[in-house]
RNA sequence: GCGGGUGUGGCGGAACCGGUAGACGCGACGGACUCAAAAUCCGUUUCUGGUGACAGAGUGUCGGUUCGAGUCCGACCACCCGCACCA
C-alpha cells in the first residue's frame, strides 16, 4: 500500500506555476467555442483579505473549471472597485495617499487571491481608479448628458454644521456627525443626476425575464421600483384662506381615493411650495421647517423619527362633499419627492395617519367595513384597518368594493374641474427616484464638467479627457480637497475662454461597478467598452455576489446596459442572466476576562464547549458565530490555511456542509475533516492505480455484481455532480463525492482481499480512480492535478473533458417502495422498475404486514404513486 | 418605520413537483490494526419507554388543508440582511 501523504505545500505552488507558464486561463474572444462569463462580484481593496472573502470566488471558480471541462470558452475575470471613501479615511488618519494605499493593498489582495489557485484571467484586470478605467465612464457621462440621461437638481445632504463638510449616511450616527459629534443637518446642493426613472416601468417589466436570478431579489427590486396606480386630486383652499396660501388648490397624490370621505387631514411636506410660502411670513412655521431638517437624509432615520406636524390653520373643501372642510398641516413625514409632496390622511385605514390623528385630536371615520363586521358597532382603536371590505359611511360610494369605489372617484373627479385643470387625474407613481451620483470627495472618478459663470455647465471635450485626479493633494482639513485644488481647478471655459472652475464633485463609487463587467469583455485598453466584445460575452451567463448588493447595484446595473443601449454604446439590454447570492463566512467570536477579542490562533477549545487562552490557560468567553471582521478579530488569513492544510483543503471545505447562499460556520474541526478527506481521495486513487488495471486496458466483456456496484456509483457521481454543479448546490456535490468514497473504499477493500483482483474489477478501479479525479478537478484542482498525472496523463487535468457517464448505469432496474399504513411507514417492498400501479397495488395487499393491518377488511382507499410510495388507507 | 429572508438531532446540514425526516460530514462512544501512539479502517449515534422485536413522539410556536405536510395556507415568536452618500 502507498502510505506516501498527498504534499498539498508541494504541489500547490507547482501546478500554480504549470498553469501560468501555459497561460492555460487567458481567454481569447476569437475562440469557437460556445461561451460562458461567469464572474464574482469584484471587491473593494480595503487591505488584507481573510478566508471570508473567498467563499464566492471559490464557487465561481468550482463553476468556471467545471464549463471548462464541459467544452465551454469561459471568461472568468477579475478586478478592484478602487474609489471610495475608506481610502479617504485612510488619508485622514493615517497620511497615506488614497492612491498609494488603494495600490498597495490591490498588490497584497491580489497575491493573496493568487494564493487559492482560481482561474482567472488575469490580464484582463481591471482597477477602477486607473485612468485607463474611467476614462472611459466619463465619456459615458457625456454620451448620458446628450441623451438627457444625466442632468443637473438640487437634492439634500447630509451636512455637518461644525466640520463644514458632506457626511455620508454611515457617517451619521444617531442623527450626529461621527467626528464633530454635531448634530447633522439636512443641507441642499445642486447635484448630478442620472435619470433612471425614465426606465422604471421597462425594469420593472423586464424582472419578468430573470428566471435565472433568486425570487426574493426580484421581488426586492420589484418592491424598490414601486409602480403604483393612483389619483391625484386637486383639494381647493377654503374660501378665507385662498389669499394667505397665494394658491386656490393643493394638490395630493393617493392610492386610496376610495377612502376620500374618511379624509380628516391634509398634510404638505416641509419642502412644499405652499410650506416655503406660509414659513416666509410665519417664524413659528419656519421654525418647524427648521426642526424637521435635523437628522440624517437616510430614509429609515426620516421614517423612524417621531411623527411631528404643525396647523397651518388654513382648511381645504371636501372635493366631494363640498360642506365639509378639512385642516391642513405640515408633517415631517411627507417626503416632497414622492408623488406630489402632499398628502391626504384617511386614519381609519393607515397607520400612519392613524397615530398622527390620534395625537393631535383630529376626527377618525372609518369607510371600509370588514367582511361580516356590523356597521354600528365597528370602530377603529389603536389599528387602521388597510384589509379587503364593502364601503359605507360614503355616500355614493357605500356599498361598493374598494377597486369598484377607486374607480367611481376617479371617473367623478376626472370630469370635475377646478379652474381649467380636472380635479382629479389618474396618475402611475414609481417610488424609485432618480440615481444622484455627486459625491463631494476626492476619491472618485471625477465628472468632466467645467462650470463657467457666463456659459454655465459645460461638458469637457472629449479630446481632453480623461480628466484626471490631480495627485498633490492634501487631506489636512474637513471638506474635498478637490474644492482647494487651485491648480487643477481653475480652468478656462472651453467654450468662451473665461475663467472657470472645473466640477470638484466625483462620481458615487456605484457608477464605477455599474459597467465593469462590459469593460471584462474588452480584450484592448484601447477600446475599453467594445460595441462587438460586448456582443460576444454579454449577458454574464452567472454572476456571483452578496445579497447585499440585491438592490442598488443590480438594479443601476441594469439601467447602464438600457442607458448605454440607447446611446448606441452596446446591443445588450440585460446584463446578468444568471444571478446567485451567497451567504458569509462567519466565525465564533472569542473575548479574554478582561473583554478584549481574541484571535482564533490564541485560543484552544477544551471538549466540553469551554475554551482557554493557549498562553495563559485563562478561560475565554466564546460568543456566536459573526461575520468575519478585523475589529472582533475573528479572522482566518488564507495564508494560515495554505500553510497548514493547503489551499485544497480550504475550498473544499469551504463548498461543504453549507447550502451555498446561506452563512456558513468556519470551524477547526470542519477544516481538519475536509484535511482528511482531501488525503482519502489521494489515497484511493493511489490505492486504485496499485490494484486497478493498466492506463489503457482493454474494457472487459461482462462485470460482475461488485465490480458494477463500483461503476454505477462512478458513473452515478459524475452525472449527479455535474447536476449539482449547474444548480451551483456544491454542499450536496460534496455529499455526493463522500457518497462515492464510501463505496470506493469497500471496493478498494474487496480487490485487497482477493488472492488476485479480477479483471473487471480491476477495470472498474481504474475507470472510477479517473472518474473521481476529473469530478473533484473544478474543487480541488491541485489534488486532482497530482491524480491526473500519478495516473499516467501527460496532459493538464484543467483541460480535461468531463467524464461522460453511461446512461445504462444511471438506471436500476428494481426499486424499493416504501408501505404507509394510514400515512405511517410500515414496510417495503421491492417491485420491477417498470411495474405498473396495478402490479404494485396487488403486490402490496398480499403482504402480510398489510394483511394483518387490514385485518380481513378491504381497504378502504389505496394510493399508489409509480417509483415513490405506497400509501394503504385501512 | 418600510421591504426581503432564515428557523430540521449534541453541531453544520440533506430531503427534486406534497410522498421513507435526519443523506453526507463534524463531534461523541465502541471495536480492529499497533509493544504503544499517531494515522487509517469498521460499527453505533433524533428523543422517550423497552434486554429485545417493537411502540410512541418529533422539522421555531399555535391552528388549518390533505390519503399523506419539513414542504402548502393563516396567525405568532426569534434571529439576520437592505433602505438610495459603506461597498
Amino acid at each position: 500500500m502507498s502510505t506516501d501523504r498527498y504534499n498539498a505545500r508541494d504541489a500547490e505552488p507547482r501546478w500554480q506555476a504549470i498553469w501560468n507558464e501555459r497561460g492555460i486561463f487567458r481567454t481569447r474572444n476569437d475562440d469557437p467555442r460556445p461561451k460562458f462569463f461567469v464572474m464574482e462580484m469584484f471587491p473593494y481593496p480595503s487591505g488584507r483579505i481573510h478566508i471570508g472573502h473567498g467563499r464566492n470566488y471559490v464557487m465561481g471558480d468550482v463553476l468556471a473549471r467545471y464549463k471548462r471541462m464541459q467544452g465551454f470558452n469561459v471568461l472568468h475575470p477579475m478586478g478592484w472597485d478602487a474609489f471610495g471613501l475608506p481610502a479617504e479615511n485612510a488619508a485622514i488618519e493615517r497620511g497615506i495617499h488614497p492612491k498609494s494605499w488603494t495600490y498597495e493593498n490591490i498588490a497584497s489582495m491580489k497575491e493573496q487571491l493568487q494564493l487559492l489557485g482560481l482561474s482567472l484571467d488575469w490580464n484582463r484586470e481591471i482597477a477602477t481608479c486607473d485612468p485607463s478605467y474611467y476614462v472611459e465612464q466619463q465619456r459615458i457621462f457625456l454620451d448620458f448628458l446628450e441623451k438627457g440621461l444625466a442632468y443637473r437638481k438640487e437634492s439634500e445632504v447630509n451636512w455637518d454644521p461644525v466640520d463644514n463638510t458632506v457626511l455620508a449616511n454611515e457617517q451619521v450616527i444617531d442623527g450626529r456627525g461621527w467626528r464633530s459629534g454635531a448634530v447633522v443637518e439636512r443641507r441642499k446642493l445642486s447635484q448630478w443626476f442620472f435619470r433612471i426613472t425614465a426606465f422604471a416601468q421597462e425594469l420593472l417589466d423586464a424582472l419578468d425575464t430573470l428566471d435565472r436570478w433568486p425570487d426574493k431579489v426580484r421581488l426586492m427590486q420589484r418592491n424598490w421600483i414601486g409602480r403604483s396606480e393612483g389619483l391625484e386630486v386637486l383639494f381647493e383652499l377654503s374660501k378665507g384662506a385662498v389669499a394667505a396660501a397665494g394658491v386656490p388648490a393643493v394638490k395630493v397624490y393617493t392610492t386610496r381615493p376610495d377612502t376620500l370621505f374618511g379624509a380628516s387631514f391634509l398634510a404638505l411636506s416641509p419642502d412644499h411650495p405652499l410650506t416655503q410660502h406660509l414659513a416666509a411670513t410665519r417664524p413659528e412655521l419656519a421654525a418647524f421647517v427648521a426642526d424637521c431638517k435635523t437628522g440624517g437624509t437616510s430614509a429609515e432615520a426620516i421614517e423612524t423619527q417621531e411623527k411631528k406636524g404643525f396647523d397651518t390653520g388654513l382648511t381645504v373643501v371636501h372635493p366631494l362633499d363640498p360642506a365639509r372642510t378639512v385642516p391642513v398641516y405640515v408633517a415631517n413625514f411627507v417626503l416632497m419627492d414622492y408623488g406630489t409632496g402632499a398628502i391626504f390622511g384617511c386614519p381609519a385605514h393607515d397607520q400612519r395617519d392613524l397615530d398622527f390623528a390620534r395625537k393631535y385630536g383630529l376626527t377618525v371615520t372609518p369607510v371600509v367595513l370588514p367582511p361580516g363586521a356590523d356597521p354600528a358597532a365597528f370602530a377603529v382603536g389603536e389599528e387602521a384597518y388597510d384589509g379587503e371590505g364593502t364601503l359605507y359611511n360614503s355616500q355614493f360610494l357605500d356599498g361598493l368594493s374598494i377597486e369598484a369605489a377607486k374607480e367611481q372617484v376617479a371617473r367623478r373627479l376626472e370630469r370635475f374641474r377646478v379652474g381649467e385643470q380636472p380635479q382629479g387625474m389618474r396618475k402611475v407613481n414609481f417610488r424609485l427616484r432618480d440615481w444622484g451620483i455627486s459625491r463631494q470627495r476626492y476619491w472618485g472618478c471625477p465628472i468632466p464638467i467645467i462650470h463657467c459663470p457666463s456659459c454655465g455647465p459645460v461638458p469637457v471635450p472629449r479630446d481632453q479627457l480623461p480628466v484626471q485626479l490631480p495627485d498633490d493633494v492634501t487631506f489636512d482639513r474637513p471638506g474635498n480637497p478637490l474644492d482647494r485644488a487651485k491648480a487643477w481647478r481653475d480652468v478656462p471655459c472651453p467654450k468662451c475662454g473665461a475663467p472657470a472652475k472645473r466640477e470638484t464633485d466625483t462620481m458615487d463609487t456605484f457608477v464605477d461597478s455599474s459597467w465593469y463587467y462590459l469593460r471584462y469583455a474588452s480584450d484592448t485598453v484601447e477600446r475599453p467598452l467594445d460595441k462587438a466584445a460586448v456582443a460576444h460575452w454579454l449577458p454574464v451567463d452567472q454572476y456571483i455576489g452578496g445579497i447585499e448588493h440585491a438592490i442598488l447595484h443590480l438594479l443601476y446595473s441594469r439601467f447602464f446596459t438600457r442607458a448605454l443601449k440607447a446611446c448606441d454604446r452596446v446591443n445588450v439590454a440585460e446584463p446578468f442572466a444568471g444571478l446567485f447570492t451567497q451567504g458569509m463566512i462567519v466565525h465564533e467570536t472569542y473575548k479574554d476576562q478582561e473583554g478584549r477579542w481574541l484571535f482564533p490562533e490564541e485560543v484552544k477549545h477544551l471538549g466540553t464547549g469551554k475554551a482557554v487562552k493557549i498562553d495563559t490557560g485563562e478561560e475565554v468567553v466564546v460568543g456566536p458565530p459573526e461575520k468575519m471582521s478585523k475589529s472582533k478579530r475573528n479572522v482566518v488569513p488564507p495564508e494560515v490555511v495554505a500553510d497548514t492544510y493547503g489551499v485544497d483543503t480550504a475550498r473544499w471545505f469551504m463548498l461543504s456542509d453549507t447550502p451555498p447562499e446561506r452563512d456558513s460556520e468556519w470551524t477547526q474541526s470542519g477544516i481538519e475533516g475536509a484535511w482528511r478527506f482531501v488525503q482519502r481521495v489521494w489515497r484511493q486513487v493511489q490505492e486504485a492505480i496499485e490494484l486497478g488495471a493498466p492506463k489503457g486496458a482493454e474494457k472487459p466483456a461482462s462485470f460482475d455484481a461488485a465490480a458494477t456496484a463500483l461503476r454505477r456509483a462512478a458513473h452515478g457521481l459524475s452525472h449527479q455532480v455535474a447536476d449539482d454543479v449547474e444548480r451551483l448546490r456544491f454542499n450536496v456535490a460534496v455529499a455526493h463525492v463522500h457518497e462515492f468514497a464510501n463505496a470506493f473504499g469497500q471496493a478498494i477493500a474487496a480487490a485487497r482481499a482477493a488472492a488476485q483482483v479480477p479483471a473487471d474489477l480491476a477495470f472498474a478501479l481504474r475507470e472510477a480512480a479517473e472518474i473521481v479525479t476529473r469530478v473533484v478537478g473544478p474543487m480541488t484542482p491541485h489534488l486532482a492535478e497530482e491524480c491526473w498525472a500519478a495516473l499516467g496523463h501527460d496532459t493538464l487535468l484543467a483541460e480535461a473533458a468531463w467524464p461522460l457517464a453511461e446512461p445504462d448505469l444511471l438506471v436500476e432496474n428494481t426499486i424499493t417502495l416504501p408501505i404507509q399504513i394510514n400515512g405511517k411507514k410500515r414496510d417495503d417492498i421491492v417491485v420491477p422498475r417498470e411495474a405498473t400501479a396495478a402490479e404494485v397495488e396487488a403486490a402490496v395487499l398480499a403482504m402480510d404486514s398489510v394483511r394483518k393491518a387490514l385485518d380481513g377488511k378491504p381497504p378502504k382507499r389505496i394510493i399508489v404513486v409509480p417509483q415513490r410510495i405506497v400509501n394503504v388507507v385501512a
